[in-house]
DNA sequence: AGTAGCCGCTAAACTGATTTAGCAGAGCAT
DNA sequence: ATGCTCTGCTAAATCAGTTTAGCGGCTACT
């Protein structure tokens, strides 16, 4: 793996100059009084030889290293780190650095392990990211150096990423609002848990948030809200059957995510019913199988990737207001119509 | 980030010892004439002073970073990577390494951008993994040190790890033909491109050889195969509806991917059929979906984390025979039955 | 005449590890 | 007494950059 690299020192002689003035030259160092010739001599040299410094004995003296941690509870598990992911990567790429990954899989011993992997190789900085909005607590090593939260908020009040969870609440709701939907609005994925316990969720409240004071600036009542202890399409499923069993049947649903769309369409399908008409049905994630459904699921989008990138834009570049919150896009698709009748 | 560690010079003083000494308790070095006395002493104070070798400083010297890079064309649009780096973070942790991530999103700049950001690091290692299951040629750039292609192959006869492909499909057909299944067995999901360009899928054409080849060893000829544009929904329901157009309908059906299996439950659906009792399905890939259908969907697991793993060790430690075939467990679910009649 | 400042550049120190070459002293044989 | 080996350890070189301090020659100003 890259033997033989052409060095400063080779550079500089090609040049007829010191290291000095070649790694002045190459750095594009301001206020140096090197001549125009010697600058020439020195790009010509480099481009001969083909030079590229090595980074390792850069970063010995400045400590600097050109590369960003990005570490993560879960990556495995979940397709939304890809996006995150991809993002990071992108702008990182931009910014020229690199990024350096581990998972702590919510474990504490990895966690202490993937830390000091990092600060041994002297990182720039950190992205501590997790993969299901929530708060947690960073572990006080990293705090040395710049750290950015990515879809996840702390107590410490660090710069952190968020998805706007509770305007895409406003933002579903609104579209069934406009459609003309107005007291026979159901909600399904209500969760004691997620809405309550900021460790494990902070979509679940926000969302819900949103949905309300939509629902409350247009005088609007929910039909009724479904819970459901977890968030998978089983469960969706099962709400949408005890929800058609009821006298009043809903001419719009609203999930709290798109694996419990999923299940809805599922009870839906087996009941006879047509999304939309009969039932509208729109959601939050914009999962892949959003689009797969038939009709395909109108669903607001978790911007991962420019999520991604946020984080090492606040990091690298420093900046904005710090819950720096994303907005989720809609995701038109057939599954809305106006209420029949 | 990590300002004032302890160095090794600081250790050797606390110890009273030089560095050389120091640093040759701290890497186990036999054959040292160090006294046991002295061994304890430079222990003791590194422990006291929490020190942490400065990697920068020893790769400078020793070339070795303990870091791999992982070339990935895709990452993002897949859900599959996750799979493939948590497994190959898993493998590198085991081995005191981390990970180096970079995209090339297909672009030869990207690519080459990616390659230089490796070797500027000086990684020890690389990576290459492909998103789909395909031949691809590596940038000859990387060849200066040791590759494993993780998910492909290469006309240089790379160490590679790939999913094997061909034994899944006699897995699937094995798996319909014990269950009584015999000449009304469909196939879904043929398609020429991804069959005879080993750039674009190997995967096609292992999967499609392994169902024949079972079906010859037991005799059998299937019904009819479907040709798919893409390996989508959209295109699995299509092709199911064609099928039920058709006089004599199937007992089984085998997809090749479960996207295709997903659309093909849609059509089946629709048209009031019920999986398993009046069809089998059967698929490739284990996607998240597989899981969420109703009935789950058998379908044979892509192992990716398995793979990432192996690609570590195969680099790391050297070994095997060179395409590793890493085994497709089949995963049981409800949509098997014997046929009816 | 003296000196201050600029110009264009360089020598050498420095970063923190590993590694090579070798030194002082003890023990032993000749 | 001399030479040899072994023991336990260290000085210094090395990796490839960045950075500090400063040098010699020239001009300009007082």
């Amino acid at each position: 793996m890259g033997r033989n690299r052409a060095t400063l020192a080779d550079v500089a002689r090609r040049a007829g100059l010191s290291k000095t003035a070649a790694s002045m030259v190459l750095n594009g160092r301001e206020g140096t009084r090197l001549s125009a010739e010697a600058h020439q001599r020195v790009f010509a040299a480099a481009e001969e030889l083909g030079y590229r410094p090595n980074l390792a004995a850069r970063s010995l003296r400045t400590r600097k290293t050109a590369t960003i941690a990005f570490v993560s509870d879960i990556v495995a598990t979940t397709r939304f780190a890809g996006g995150l992911i991809r993002g990071a990567l992108d702008a990182a790429r931009e910014r020229d650095h690199v990024l350096l990954i581990t998972e702590t899989q919510g474990d504490a011993t990895f966690e202490q392990y993937a830390i000091e992997a990092m600060l041994d190789r002297q990182v720039d900085g950190v992205i501590y990211a997790a993969m299901a909005t929530r708060r947690l607590t960073v572990p006080p090593a990293i705090l040395g150096g710049p750290v950015v939260l990515l879809n996840a908020t702390s107590p410490d009040d660090l710069p952190c990423v968020l998805p706007d969870d509770e305007r895409a609440g406003r933002t579903v709701t609104t579209a069934l609002l406009d459609l003309g939907h107005r007291d026979r609005i159901a909600l399904i994925g209500r969760n004691r848990l997620k809405e309550d316990d900021a460790e494990v969720s902070l979509a679940a409240r926000a969302r819900l948030r949103g949905v309300h004071r939509a629902l409350d600036d247009a005088g609007v009542d929910l039909l009724t809200e479904c819970f459901c202890a977890e968030w998978l399409p089983e469960h969706g499923y099962a709400a949408m059957r005890t929800l058609l069993g009821r006298p009043t049947r809903p001419t719009a649903i609203i999930c709290m995510n798109d694996r419990l769309a999923f299940g809805a369409y599922q009870a839906l399908a087996e009941a006879g019913l047509t999304v939309p008409d009969d039932i509208s049905v729109v959601s939050f994630d914009d999962d892949p199988i959003a689009a797969w459904l038939r009709p395909g699921l109108s669903t607001t989008a978790l911007p991962h990737e420019q999520m991604g990138r946020r984080a090492v834009e606040i990091l690298l570049d420093g900046g904005g207001a710090t819950p720096s919150l994303v907005p989720m896009p809609l995701r038109r698709r057939r599954s809305l119509a106006a209420p029949a009748g």
